[in-house]
DNA sequence: GAAAGTACTTTCCAAAAGGAAACTACCCCT
DNA sequence: AGGGGTAGTTTCCTTTTGGAAAGTACTTTC
């Protein structure tokens, strides 16, 4: 007789895997979490600020990663009209709810450091 | 005068910043997640289990991502001295410490369906 | 009118990630 | 000795990701 599959994959499960999958996608990406992270604490920033608080990115990836989130609401662009035009980004309410994801892996990321350290 | 840099990069988010990207990093890559949440649903599952119960995953895939997890402790690898050589995965008590991201990456990924169908 | 600042986009390329299929190797059963 | 199960590894290929550098366009300041 033939295993043939799904064991612990429950309706339950799999609409969580879905659901992780879907969260990661929207923050897949090399330089999301440290552009949504520096958007949580100066409120908004223009796109040469960005660049230079984040430090490595260049300004193709910070354009497309901004689009990115903006498509999904997480940040919001405006543009200024100032003498030399300028543009803000700023999280949305709606960016804000990803703080706890962000704590936690802050939090466990911190942890681990820790460990590495006391098990040496 | 030319702005220089780092205006709320101050210690504390650089700390937070090279956490979120080290945890990050050890959960990279497209299958990390759906490999813990099956081994924390399942406990001691087999290699063919996992081939099975992953769906979409190969054998290369399946096998370098658990030689990931195991070198950073968070799955534990038992060859079992049975007739036909069985090897048990499983989740370590470090690997259970991802459990609060998991479960934040899932709620969100859940509330951002429930958006989407709510703005439609 | 040249330099410098704003905000990007485009092009070209290298490296990393991932998948399909085949292959190794060993064991059990009939 | 052939079929099926265990646990992987290897090869070859395509897709995705990301970076450096240069270019666009418009404005203010010296």
């Amino acid at each position: 007789m033939k295993k043939k599959a799904v064991i612990n994959n429950t309706p339950v499960c799999q609409v969580r895997m879905q659901a992780i999958s879907d969260t990661m996608s929207i923050l897949s990406g090399k330089w999301k979490f440290h552009i949504l992270g520096t958007l949580i604490e100066g409120e908004k920033l223009g796109f040469m600020d960005l660049l230079r608080e984040i430090d490595g990115i260049g300004s193709k990836m910070l354009s497309k990663e901004l689009q990115d989130l903006e498509s999904n609401h997480l940040v919001s662009r405006t543009v200024m009209d100032t003498k030399p035009i300028t543009v803000n980004y700023a999280i949305t309410k709606y960016g804000v709810t990803l703080s706890p994801i962000i704590n936690e892996l802050a939090k466990w990321g911190i942890a681990y450091r820790k460990s590495l350290h006391g098990s040496k």
